[in-house]
DNA sequence: CATCACGTATGGTCGGACCAAAGGCCGGTC
DNA sequence: GACCGGCCTTTGGTCCGACCATACGTGATG
């Protein structure tokens, strides 16, 4: 049987440098909280330069588990966190603009997660998450909104369902996904040619969406949630073709 | 309103120049294939030192928007590429040793986003791309298969589907989620009672479920697989339980 | 006891040097 | 003229040492 050959491309001492720190932290050893020694401590102990020990840093910060804050005291220094929603949008972002991932792929999986987010909000969504949804679809209400706090409510809203949801994940990955296509949905409504109208249209469904929340009705929310963003992405599809 | 004050932290040049080289990608000037100027010509222009310019060229290529090959010739130098899996699958890796999620936040999103794989598989995937498959569940099925072997399989048969189905972002989501708690279904099939039965009784239901993809019955296939994936969960359940 | 200036630890940046790899170039050889 | 081998150049990878910016500690000072 013919295993294809992988590259072993070894060596870049910085990736020997992270494959260390990462099994730390599979070992349980680094946890959240957890501060890292001093860079030039650190550096000589695992026998490589500050620079590729920074390099290392890096990664891991790209990744959401690590921040870094010069200075001294207990908030100084090196230290493993847990915020992956950041990391996971701007990989999504870039990776949407270069073209890995279709306007279908989004929408498909916008549905996907949102579908179950909704459902599961309609299930374990406190009261006060649901105020709180209750508050951004009043304000995106108002006449006076325009496109652009409009465009953001609306991410607020659909992000702040997916974390009533009591999904860490999925609501992650709803968040993410939702601010990969961020830009093109500004520019859709941008060029909406009856502003007021649109905007009412789709503030409707999400009032109608929050009340089936409310309600428990997890199946009905699902299945609008599924239209609503079908056919706001339905005024997109015209938008991406162009880039072609 | 009080619009929440956000901490401004500028600074952190490498930070300027991710951005700098960000927008030459969301402008569609950067886009996969090209190259970058050598290191040693683009940080003068950027007006920061290598240094930083390193630390934003590490940062796109952990996210897999770019790689670097030392030498000369057309492949050498740093080119953009698309490789968002391996970026994905250390994240979510990563944020999952961290407990970022639990593991029935990880099931439900297996189970959401394999429901649409299977479903959309049935649809989309090509006969060549149902033979490969066809070929794990056959290699899967031999009785001389350890459970390395085994847990291997199974992560290519779920990705196989995921990617045959057409849409890339679902089979990278999919992809990564598997990844992230692979080692935990390896442990729990290294501590299965019977390991051939286990097998067998897995593989079964493999069989049955590319079956209903190849007969297109995606619904049916859904079902299946989130039962599939919902009883391998629950043996792991316990095995997590004895990190609280 | 409060205040304020200085010291110090920490990450961030910079510049220069050298190393390793790999294609290209040039000369030699047949 | 074609082939082959060694040197050269380009390019990323690494290392070192220095300095900067920041923010807390600390101790002098009133």
């Amino acid at each position: 049987m013919p295993v294809e050959w992988q590259p072993v491309r070894q060596s870049r001492t910085h990736e020997l440098v992270l494959q260390s720190i990462e099994q730390r932290v599979f070992a349980g050893e680094l946890r959240a909280g957890d501060r890292l020694p001093p860079e030039r401590e650190l550096a000589p102990v695992l026998g490589v330069s500050r620079s590729a020990l920074r390099e290392a840093l890096r990664v891991l910060e790209t990744i959401g588990v690590l921040v870094a804050q010069p200075g001294r005291g207990p908030d100084a220094g090196a230290r493993i966190v847990r915020n992956p929603d950041d990391a996971l949008g701007r990989l999504l972002r870039l990776h949407f603009a270069l073209g890995s991932y279709s306007l279908h792929d989004v929408l498909e999986a916008r549905v996907v997660l949102e579908r179950s987010s909704f459902e599961a909000a309609a299930r374990h969504a406190s009261k006060e998450d649901l105020d709180k949804a209750e508050a951004l679809v009043v304000r995106m209400g108002e006449p006076d909104v325009e496109v652009v706090e409009f465009n953001d409510l609306d991410t607020r809203f659909h992000v702040h369902i997916a974390r009533s949801s009591g999904n860490e994940l999925t609501s992650t990955l709803t968040s993410a996904v939702r601010e990969s296509v961020r830009p093109l949905i500004l520019r859709a409504l941008e060029e909406a040619e009856d502003w007021p109208a649109a905007a009412a249209a789709l503030n409707a469904e999400h009032t109608e969406l929050l009340r089936l929340v409310r309600a428990g009705k997890g199946a009905k929310a699902a299945d609008l949630v599924e239209q609503h963003i079908r056919s706001l992405h339905g005024t997109l599809v015209d938008e991406s073709a162009e880039r072609l």
